[in-house]
Order: structure tokens, then sequence, then C-alpha cells
DNA sequence: TAGATTGTTAATCGATTAACAATC
DNA sequence: TAGATTGTTAATCGATTAACAATC
């Protein structure tokens, strides 16, 4: 059972996989020990805040000191739940289905990809990197009997819905979604959106509108 | 030359997409007329915020009946510069850099993709739905003479900030980076990050810390 | 011990929500 | 005209930054 860190606000949470990213790096440049000003002129967030932000898991630093990087980065990967492995599996294995499947840190972080799912006969009976794909059909026994944790959408917009609601059903906890829509689930059901085309009008907006704009 | 719109705020522009999608579904479901009120209740934000959000851009609706969707959907396109085409090329062509070429409503939204580019002899000369992966040593030239506006990386993190800068040197106004590192360019050139590992850690983190969080 | 830097409280800033007068 | 709903100002809420006492 992790340690639960209630009333962290989400401008918070999205902020740690960044602290996450460079911990590491500084880890792998064989650097040690690093303060809130060193890791604000690095980030780009202020020492205040960085300090603010780790204090709501814990007092992670030393006075004087500073924090141990090697510390702080199992302590962030903790936090993140980054120590325990994840059932996965994706559904719709077209092209972006077919590239997250490849993306081998999947594995390394702990979401371990057991199956892919598709409705095209020429995929089902593919592998991608060992995992294999099958009939849609067979979806909700695979998650029932395989303790899978997280489905990953990345089937047309059409569909996305549906599969949602199947997810749910075969008691899948959190959607990774990939199709460019909002999902109606249940509250307890964590989702996570990546709207591509979302992000790619802000790059449109910023190219028409830009005077000096900040973004983040 | 499109309207500048200063000191819009981020958490503004960020939502800016959002209605986008939504009055695009009333209008394909002839839907013709809509109260703030109406769209708070399928948007999930507050009337008042939609409201707020709108008038920075102008009075687009009327006192006592509400806003024309035909109306608000046209302003809120040309406010995302999305009236407007923007020549386009991919950087890494793995499986990522084709699943986003393959992304068939790039073009209709008028981003015009050109050129793709890689360094693997195998890709190089085929073409993904008509557009041809060059090789990328072709790069610098191909944008300064086919007048390109967005680079879209997707090649591993390490090569990514290379790229970067030559991408900055060719002349493109706005990157989107896939790589899951944060690239260092010249204040005026506008980056937009899809980290997808930052967005899977954090459904990892709500995983194991969620007790009713809220998350958007 | 003196210097450095954290943890934490207080102040500020910005974004969201509420309220209501204007007006279609 | 009466009812509805906007545009906009004011109030509230939350997040960021500043400041400093605690302490390594």
């Amino acid at each position: 059972m992790a340690k639960k860190f209630k009333d962290i606000s989400m401008a918070v949470i999205r902020r740690l996989p960044k602290y996450h990213r460079y911990l590491k790096e500084l880890l792998d440049k064989e650097v040690y020990r690093i303060s809130s000003k060193e890791l604000s002129n690095m980030m780009g967030f202020t020492a205040s805040q960085i300090r603010q932000d780790l204090n709501n898991f814990g007092g992670f630093g030393q006075q004087g000191y500073g924090y141990n990087v090697e510390e702080l980065y199992g302590e962030i990967k903790k936090i993140l739940g980054l120590n325990i492995s994840y059932g996965t599996v994706i559904i719709g294995s077209g092209n972006l289905g077919q590239a997250i499947a490849n993306y081998t840190n999947l594995q390394k972080h702990g979401f371990n990809l057991l199956a892919l799912f598709d409705t095209n006969p020429k995929l089902i009976g593919m592998r991608i990197r060992d995992v294999p794909i099958y009939d849609i059909d067979e979806m909700q026994e695979f998650i029932d009997t395989n303790n899978i944790n997280i489905g990953i959408i990345c089937t047309p917009k059409e569909f996305a819905q549906d599969i949602a609601n199947k997810l749910v059903k075969a008691n899948v906890s959190a959607i990774w979604n990939f199709a460019p829509i909002d999902l109606k689930v249940p509250e307890n059901i964590i989702v996570e959106n990546v709207h591509l085309s979302d992000s790619l009008f802000i790059i449109s907006y910023l190219l028409n509108n830009q005077e000096k704009e900040q973004w983040d």
C-alpha cells in the first residue's frame, strides 16, 4: 500500500514527472547533491516553488546542504508509483497503437504491455515486440483474466467511447486516451488525455497571435 | 495579418481547442444556437468562465439569445489560426513519425506535411501517404526552399536538441516536440511539447495516490 | 562557529467564480 | 414589453513567490 497524499493540487502533480526527468539526468551526470537554487536554474521553476512542491510529500532536503539527488530521485519515483508494475493493454493497433507499443520505455517504467487489440483481420495475430494483437472481441475476457490496470485507447474517435465503456466494465482502473474526445466514465476511473490536435492547435494559435507570449 | 490578441493567459489559450471541438460537434448535430449555460453543461467549464474566455476575443454573443454556433465556431477557427496553411515537416520517421504523418487531420486543419526525414537508409526514399522520406542531411536546404513553418521532432531524445538547433537555423517558427526533453531554443521560437511519458506517469501517480483526486 | 539552504509562514499575484446591469 | 442571457465588474479562491526563522 503506497502512502496516499491527499489534497495535492494537479498543478503540483503535473510537475512531478519533470523533477523525475531532471533528477535522472543529474544522476547520469554523477551529480549527487543539488540545491533548490541550482535546480531552479536548470528547470525554470523558482527555488521557492521547488521547495514548496517537494514539501508536499515530505522534507527530503537538509538545511545548509540541499538535496541528495539519489535519495530525492528515489522518493519521486515512489511518489509517482514507478516502483510498481501495471498490467497494460492497447486498443487500436494502427500506426499510433504500434508506435506506443514500440516505445521501449513503457516496460522499463513498469507498464507491462500484455496485449494489443484490433478489429482488422490483417493485424490480428501479428506481434509487436513480441506482444500479440488479438481480436477486440477477446478484450474483456483478457482483461478479466490478466489483471489489467490500464487501457490505452488508440482507436479512431468514433469507437473510443464504446471501448471506454467496455474497459470500465472489465474493471480497468485507468485509461490513457489518445482519441480526440472527452470520455464519459464513472468518476473513480482515471482518465488521462493526450489530445494531439489540441496541442497542435496551440502552435497554430501562437504562430498567429504571438507577440512575445509566454508558454510553458 | 491576423489580429493579435495580447495578454491572453495560457490557461485561456489551452481551452480554445476544446471550444473548437465542442462547437464542431454541435454543428454536426445541427444545433445552431447555444447559451453559455448549455455549453457549461456539455463541457464542464462554468458558464461564467466560458463568457470570460470568449470575451477576451470579442463579444460573439447576444444578450437574451446566446451564441450562434456557426459564427462562434468560425471565430474560434480564426483565433486558432486554422484558416491558414502551414508548411510542416517531420524529423524522425520511425513508428511515431509515421503515425503522425498518417494522421489525416493534419492536412485537413491546414498543416501541410511536405516531407519526413530520417537517417535510416531503409526508410529514406519511402513515402508515407505520398509524402517522401528524405535523408536528414537534406533537411536544412528543404526547409529553406519550401517555406516550412513547423518542425515536428519524433527522433530519440539523444538527437532532439541537435535537430532543434538545425530547425532554428533553417528558420522554422515552431517546433512540436515529442522527444522527452526540454529543448533549449531562442525565445521567439514556439515550442509545444508532447511529453508522453510525463502523461503516463500522471496515471501512475493517480493510481497510487488517488483518493478522490480531481484531474482535468 | 559561521555559512548555507531548507521548511514554512505570510504576501502577492493571477485565475476562476459570482453578481448584476445592459440589452437583445 | 417581459424574459433571457450576455458582457463586465467585483469578490473569491488558489497557486506562486517572497521572506525568514530553524537548523544542518
